[in-house]
DNA sequence: GTCATTGCAAAACGTTTGCATGAAT
DNA sequence: ATTCATGCAAACGTTTTGCAATGAC
C-alpha cells in the first residue's frame, strides 16, 4: 500500500532480525528481539513494517493456522510444512517443492504467482510418539 | 476433546448448514444462517460446535490466512487453492489434488495424515483484470 | 519545513471460556 | 437425577488504527 519514503533506524532492525533467523518468527517474537536493541519500538511498529516490507517482497507471510503469522526472510518461493501436533512450521526439502510445483498442470500454472503451498499433518517426531494434542 | 454424550438440535442444524454449503462458509456465516432457524443460537455454541464436529472428523476447517477460519462439509482428503486477490477460497480440481499427492515422497507420505494441501495465488479472473488488491 | 514514521493506547476482530440455566437421557 | 449443551457476556490473543510527537530528507 504506502511505499515507504524515509528510511527508519526501526525498520531496518526489523528486517535485520528476520532475515538472520532460520525458522519463522512471529510478529511478538520479532518483537521481543527488536527490543533488545530499541527498548521503546512498540508492537504497531513492528506489525507495520512487516507488513510494509512483506508488501515489498523483501520478506514473506505465511498464515498455517496457528493463530499468529509467521515470516521468513527467505523469499525464493518454497513450500511449508506445518504439523497440526507440535505446531512446528518448517520449509518443505527444496527438492520436494520443486516437485509439488511440476505437477501443477500449465492450464492452473499461471495463477500461482505466489506459489506459496502449505502441507500440514504430524511430523516425524509426533507421528512416533503417537500423543496426541501437544 | 469432549466426545458429545447428548444430542442437540443446534448441532444438528450446524452440521446440516455446513453440509448443505458447496462453498467453504465462515464461522459467522454458518451462525447467520442457523439463526434464521434458531434465533436464540449464540456465536459461542457455533464455535463450540464447530470444533467438536471437526474433531469427530464430520466436517473438516480450513485456515487460509484471510483471519476468519472456514469450515468444509466435503471430508474426502482434497486440496485447496486460495486467491490472494479477491480472497476466495476453492477446491482444486480432484485430478490435480491426486496429482499432488502423488509427488509426495514415500519417505513424507506417513507423515501426512490429514493430507490438507493449500495452494495460494491468484485466481483466473484476478489475473486478467490486472488490478491487484481487492 | 514537509511529510513519513514512530510510540502509545485504544479499538477491532475472530475465537474461547466461565457460569448459571435449560435440555437430553 | 444426572450431566451435557446452551446462551450470554466477559476475556483472550493477534492485529489494526487514530493521533500527537519525532525524525528523515
Amino acid at each position: 500500500m504506502n511505499i515507504p519514503r524515509k528510511k527508519s533506524r526501526q525498520r531496518e532492525a526489523i528486517l535485520a532480525c528476520v532475515l538472520k533467523h532460520h525458522d519463522h518468527p512471529t510478529a511478538d517474537i520479532i518483537y521481543q528481539e527488536v527490543r533488545q536493541s530499541y527498548p521503546k519500538i512498540s508492537l504497531g511498529t513492528v506489525y507495520r513494517n512487516l507488513s510494509l516490507l512483506t508488501e515489498l517482497g523483501q520478506i514473506r507471510k505465511i498464515t498455517c493456522g496457528d493463530n499468529a503469522d509467521h515470516f521468513d526472510g527467505f523469499t525464493r518461493p518454497h513450500a511449508h510444512f506445518y504439523c497440526a501436533c507440535c505446531h512446528h512450521l518448517s520449509d518443505l526439502p527444496s527438492n520436494m517443492t520443486a516437485t509439488l510445483q511440476l505437477t501443477i498442470p500449465d492450464s492452473f500454472h499461471g495463477q500461482i504467482t505466489e506459489q506459496s503451498i502449505l502441507l500440514a499433518g504430524l511430523c516425524e517426531t509426533c507421528l512416533e510418539s503417537q500423543a496426541p494434542e501437544q
